[in-house]
DNA sequence: AAAAGCGTAACCCGTTACGTTGCACTTCGC
DNA sequence: GCGAAGTGCAACGTAACGGGTTACGCTTTT
């Protein structure tokens, strides 16, 4: 059970990738094969990271392709987590 | 970086979670609140597990939803790392 | 044989990742 | 001041996917 609200991966891209590097958003969704928008959507929360572009990541930054999608799941596990109480599912297990 | 093909989360379900407490696929697509479709397209291996069925299943079955999405994050990267070779991508860090 | 339960293939819908194009804004260097 | 570069964003379209409803075939039970 995780605590508290993950980071958009996103903002670890910027953060840890593209900062230290001064690589410009176009820069980079060059260099990762992707247009302009889809990594600024990535970026800025507005889409989550995809399989392949974890394993873009890995490629351009040399990093593991695990890390990058785990990050995701992480997030998108939060966010699935705060409506658990919605959720109208019975108990199944031996007990 | 992964060795082998992971099995289908929704075979790891099946043999897990049904099976153990001899529960049909109706039975259990009931007691997690979804259509018998949904959960008969997971244990097939046509659909992956969303957060939001990881979530349930942690419920039904007294586990971590964690656990779940992670495998389905571990199956859907290796097959995304099958095509790594045919992505086109420029090494962007610091070498 | 008729009825009931089960699993799945077919079809439709909503969402999302991604691309392209265009536009408005800021920050440079001239 | 002005143009070029960088950025974000909205609107369009495509493809893939999760999910529901319906309908069909199969097995078991009555």
């Amino acid at each position: 059970m995780l605590m508290h609200n993950p980071p958009h991966p996103g903002e670890v891209i910027k953060e840890l990738c593209l900062e230290p590097l001064e690589l410009s958003v176009t820069k980079a969704a060059e260099g990762l094969g992707v247009s302009r928008k889809t990594l600024s959507s990535i970026i800025n929360g507005k889409s989550g990271i995809s399989p392949e572009m974890a394993v873009r990541l890995s490629i351009a930054f040399d990093t593991s392709s695990e890390s990058w999608l785990n990050q995701q799941t992480q997030y998108d596990l939060w966010q699935a987590e705060q409506h658990r109480k919605e959720l109208r599912v019975k108990r199944l297990s031996a007990a």
